[in-house]
Order: structure tokens, then sequence, then C-alpha cells
DNA sequence: TCATTATATTACACAGTGTAAATTTAGTCG
DNA sequence: CGACTAAATTTACACTGTGTAATATAATGA
């Protein structure tokens, strides 16, 4: 077997590997902005010249690993029905490999996908959208629905906030194609379809 | 009137608006984190050390102004009722005036909220929810159900990822208070009452 | 007009970048 | 093993950017 592998280098492996996670242990400890080449190198104890051969900068390096991570979730998504969950109750079986790979790789996931800065912005209109749904919730007695289908309401928060920001986003992204009364209609029609249970 | 108001200097105001109005051209250009206080001070036609009169340096300055689009969007959603839409349709008046005013203003907001580098991971995965939510619709058939509830198909999507990626960060940064069984048991609740009219 | 305060100018020490050339070290394979 | 190859290190250099200090100039508003 493995004869049309190219099997990489050893030294290779062990340079990216020791960067990546150094890269990781940085990111706990400081905002992105402040990873410099410098840093990541001493920490990751090679030098610094040695990070040139692998990576053209910090960003580039940052899309590779963006490149390796997807890599891993669609091998995961295109996994054999019989790796799948078997719970007769689980809908989505699929999604439950997801989240146990993310939950298995906790750290790399919450330092990578949950990095400040930039992130500025959407994190405080995330705030704000919270709140929103959340007045939203005790003032339409949507708690009690929430309770009655079984749903936690810390988790109908973050899907609804994070639905609608990351909506609106997209719709920026698109240059605004519907406008927003259309928008809010659609969000209204998506909502209610929600929270009502017949 | 106007007694208890300070009064800023309309040169503070200038300043400002110069630094604020190059930063967006700037990230209009180019990403992030190529630009410095060097390129924005220059772009903003005011000398580099003006800039540490006002901010520490640039992720300082983007705080700042995530503080105000707080501030602009938290009045709008105070906004009295007789400024909200009164279209019968509109089950969400306020969603509308936020809309509006983001619509507005979409090219600060559309560079802002969608600003890349250190949101490659989340863009990514984003992706990959993406193609992974159109390819339930087509094989359930919630296509129908969706253009039955007057739904249109990319909003659909647009939500359906963003809630999911966004509620597995607010998952992770929560430090993952439930399995990931239970997470995607959730998701399939709050999808199930999503496409279902009766 | 005059005191105040913001901005401009110049200068400096320092940290980080990206590249080049020569050298050492580790891996591969006959 | 030993020779070849490729990766990593070392040193050096030119350059861009940072943050602060001291002084000069210009705009504000009372």
């Amino acid at each position: 077997m493995n004869h049309s592998e190219p099997r990489t280098d050893p030294r290779i492996l062990r340079t990216r590997r020791l960067l990546r996670d150094a890269f990781v242990e940085l990111l706990e400890e400081m905002d992105v902005e402040k990873i410099s080449v410098n840093r990541l190198a001493e920490r990751a104890t090679i030098n610094r010249v040695t990070f040139y051969l692998h990576y053209r900068d910090i960003p580039d390096m940052m899309e590779k690993m963006a490149d390796d991570m997807i890599e891993d979730l669609s091998s995961i998504l295109q996994a054999p029905n019989e790796l799948r969950s078997l719970d007769p109750e689980v809908e989505w079986p699929i999604m439950v490999n997801l989240l146990e790979h993310i939950a298995q790789h906790a750290r790399f996931y919450k330092v990578i996908l949950a990095t400040k800065r930039t992130t500025v912005f959407t994190e405080r209109l995330l705030g704000l959208l919270t709140t929103l749904i959340t007045d939203r919730f005790e003032r339409s007695g949507g708690d009690s629905k929430l309770a009655e289908l079984g749903i936690k309401r810390d988790i109908a928060i973050w899907y609804g906030a994070s639905a609608l920001i990351g909506t609106i986003v997209s719709w920026l992204r698109s240059d605004m194609p519907y406008t927003p009364l259309f928008l809010a209609k659609q969000f209204a029609l998506l909502r209610r379809y929600h929270l009502m249970k017949s």
C-alpha cells in the first residue's frame, strides 16, 4: 500500500506541528495582531527564517490551517453510515460526529473559531441581538413554548442571534439583493415556524 | 438649550471623522493587518502622531468604532413606536428599522462586519455548513416547503448555516455545557419546527 | 485679543519584516 | 554504512512600522 503517497519529510511535519501548536498557544494568551513571526518562531523553538520556508506570512499560515481544518471536517461529513450515530432519536446523525470531533479538539476550535479582534464588531452586534431576542422571548411567552418543545432557552437564543447576524452579513456580502422590509418579513416567517408547534 | 452638552472641539471631530473614513476606505482595499498607523494617517491626511492623541493603537480604534456602532443601533432599538413600520404584515417592526439603518450605511457595515482575516476559519466553516444544509434541503424536499411558506431558499440557507456556526461558537465559548449529542438533538428540534407548517 | 488646546514637525530608540548567502544538521536511499 | 539531498540554522542587511518626547504652529471660543 501507500505507493502513491509522497511521504513528506518528518522534519517538515515537525516544524509545521511546532508552528501550529505554538500558534494555538499564543492565541490563548493574546490577540492575533500581537502574534509576530518573531514570537511565533521563538515559542515554536524554531528559527524565524524557517517560518518563511513554510508560509509567506501569518495570514497565509492561517489560511493553510483553515484548509486543513476543512479537510478534516469534510472527511467526517463523508464518513460511511456505519460510523454514524444510530440513536433513533437523532434526526441528523452526522451532526453528532461533527460536534464530537469539535469537542475532541476543543482547545483548537475554541481559540480558532472564537478568536477576537476584527470580530469586535460582529461580537458586539451579536450581543445586541442576543438582548433583543431575549426581550422578545420574555414578552411573547416564547419561553414556555421552548420548554414545551424541550428546547433550552440559551441554545435558542444563541441560535436565533447567530442566525440573524449571519444572515445580515451574507445579505451585505451579496450586496443586499432584498429590501430591508422583505428581509425582516422573511425573518418573521423563519422565526414563526420556529416557536410554534402546530 | 444644550447647556449640559460638553460640545467637543470641531478639530477633534474632524480628525476622528477623517480617521474613521480612511479606515473604511482602506478596509475596502486591503485586509486589516495591512492597515498600519502610517498608512491610515497618510490616507486621513493627518499627521501620524495625531493618531496617538486619539487612540492607543488600531485595535483600540476599532473598539471605539464598535462602541459608536452599538450606540447608534441601540438608539434605533429604543426608538418610539411611531417611528416604526406600521405595515400590518410586519411582525417585528423594529427589525425593519434596524435593517434600513444598515442598508443606509451599507458601505460601513459591509466592510466592518464582513472583514476578512481571523475570520478565515469561521468563513470556511460557514461555507462547509452551507453545503451541508443545501444538500439536506435537496434530499428532504425542504425546498418545496420553503416555497410554500414564501421563504427564499438562499435566505433559509444563510439563516440555517449562520445559526449552526454561531451556536457552535457560543457553545465553545461557554466551555461546552452540553454534550455533542444533546446539542445535535437541539438542532434537530430547532430545525424541525422550522420547515414544517403544521 | 488672548489663553487654551489640538495638530504638526522632527527626532529617536526599538521591534518586526522579508530576503540572501553560507553553514550545519538530519533524513533518505542505494 | 556512507553519500547524497533537503531542511533548518546562523548571520547579516535594508526596510517599514511603532510609540514617545520636545517644540512649534494654528485653530477655537470666551
